[in-house]
RNA sequence: GGUGGCGUAGCCAAGUGGUAAGGCAGAGGUCUGCAACACCUUUACGCGUAGGUUCAAAUCCUAUCGCCACCUCCA
């Protein structure tokens, strides 16, 4: 297998660190809102991902936490008159039901960033027992980013460089250098939002918490300090990635990860969705129109390091195109496995998940008729091809199942009219067996119910 | 300003040196009382533009234009 690293900017062989195990850790969401389809790509691809090394038999353990901490959950939390913790939780829960439904796997592990204070107040003792880290007067702790050698890797960029894009930011006279991020940020607005640190009354900086469960995790199952993979969205290279790496680094003097995979962002009318711009859609928003496949065939359609445009038309296409496909399937099949295809499936997955070429490949392959093949390597890539359903479709179909009475009642009125009470009553027993109760009157027209 | 990425048919999108996959839409046809569905056939002398290297370039090099992202919370 082939997987192009991030920090290489290469296309390098897989080789893992230990023997068959993959341990792959994926940046999850800040759980204060409902997700949106940015989470939706994002999990779309790593769990693609996870699903393949699986399909080729490793040992693979993913991981993807929950940041439940932060100051827009505080901010949100306050204003919903809730507490951080509830309001997390809450969206916490909702995550996962968009998750379930779009047929994403469990991860394996799923930390949760409060979870892990203790670790992380050990984390930042000895990054300041070193000499990496430093506290101010104030309660903040902060990372010395000139100490470590490598800072820029990820971001490709010298401390000058980076120091000349963040001039714009506003000046922190508590920093030795305004490149230096927060491990520790002193904070004390509202009890409930709020923890006791060594240092004070305060917060985990957002970096810390991913290096810290990481770092435990790994220590618990005697892995190192290094994952084989770490995975994220576009955005979080830098500074995200670029600070996690500097943390780890410093305290264990090893990699934080052998290979780096970001996805590309989505892109809603031709600009990138973010919440600053408030151009978004959430999964509940899709799921209410699109089907879960269709959304699995659009975001897999497109190699997952690209961006992708989300639109009506390029969803719509991509509804009709799979729904053809799942109909083609339906046609019973006893077929062997045709290896040759499976083969060329993996040819073009093993090129660091080639999953546009892949589907290509199945599209391609319907004159061969294999449906078993074509169901087998579907299913690899996370096809539930038992659930072809949206979320609206309950209120779609009684809308039609009224329209679909509406006619019927007035067809049965003209038979009525006209005395042919054979009909009629044969109707009125047909709906009755479907469930149906028609109610005939003297003096108005029909009714009906269901019973 | 710095850094990275992208530009392939009406739309989406593979292809990274060997003569343009696939999907949607469109066109023609089979089927049908007529439709719809399904199925079959078909749709880029050209891969932003201009040069160059090569027997051979969408793929490599140079220049140029355009779009996007990151450097501020983000998947």
């Amino acid at each position: 297998m082939k997987i192009f690293n991030n920090l290489t900017r290469q296309l390098e062989d897989f080789i893992p660190i230990h023997s068959n195990r993959v341990n792959i850790y994926t940046c999850g969401p800040t759980v204060y809102d409902h997700s949106h389809i940015g989470h939706a790509r994002s999990c779309m691809t790593w769990d693609m991902v996870y699903r393949y090394f699986k399909h080729k038999k490793y040992q693979v353990t993913w991981i993807r936490n929950i940041t439940n901490i932060d100051d827009k959950i505080v901010k949100r939390a306050l204003e919903a008159n809730s507490s951080p913790d509830k309001l997390s939780r809450e969206f916490t829960y909702e995550f996962w039901a968009d998750m379930h439904a779009l047929n994403i796997s469990w991860p394996d592990l799923e930390p949760r960033a409060t979870d892990y204070l203790i670790e992380m107040f050990a984390f930042i003792q000895e990054l300041i027992d070193k000499n990496f880290a430093y506290v101010t007067k104030n309660g903040d702790v902060y990372f010395r980013v000139h100490k470590h050698v490598n800072y820029g890797q990820l971001k490709r960029q010298s401390l000058e460089q980076l120091a000349e894009g963040i001039s714009r930011v506003d000046e922190n006279e508590l920093k030795e250098s305004q490149l230096d991020f927060a491990l520790w940020k002193a904070f004390a607005r509202e009890p409930e939002t709020s923890f006791n640190s060594p240092w004070g009354i305060g917060r985990p900086g957002w970096h810390l918490e991913c290096s810290t469960m990481i770092k435990a995790i790994l220590n618990s199952q005697n892995l190192g300090d290094t994952l084989d993979i770490h995975a994220g969205g576009d955005d979080l290279i830098f500074p995200h990635h670029e600070n996690e790496c500097a943390q780890s680094e410093c305290l264990s003097g090893k990699a934080l990860a052998k290979y780096w995979m970001h996805n590309g962002m989505v892109m809603v009318n031709g600009s990138k969705m973010s919440k600053s711009e408030g151009n978004f859609f959430t999964i509940k928003d899709l799921l209410a129109i699109y089907k879960p496949n269709t959304i699995r065939y659009f975001c897999l359609s497109t190699h997952y390091k690209k961006q992708i445009n989300f639109g009506h038309e390029a969803l719509e296409a991509a509804e009709q195109g799979f729904d053809k496909l799942v109909k083609f399937l339906e046609t019973p099949s006893d077929e062997p496995l045709n290896q040759e295809l499976i083969q060329a499936f993996e040819n073009a997955m093993d090129n660091d998940f080639n999953s546009a070429q892949a589907l290509a490949l199945i599209f391609e392959n319907k004159d061969n008729k294999n449906i078993p093949t074509l169901i087998f390597l579907l299913k690899i890539l996370g096809f539930d091809l038992n659930n072809q359903e949206t979320t609206a479709n309950n209120e779609k179909s009684e809308a039609a199942l009224a329209q679909v009475m509406d006619l019927v009642l007035d067809l049965r009125k003209t038979i009525r009219e006209n005395k042919d009470f054979v009909t009629s009553d044969k109707i009125r027993e047909a709906l009755s067996k479907a469930g149906i109760n028609v109610k005939d009157y003297r003096d108005k027209a029909s009714e009906w119910e269901l019973n």
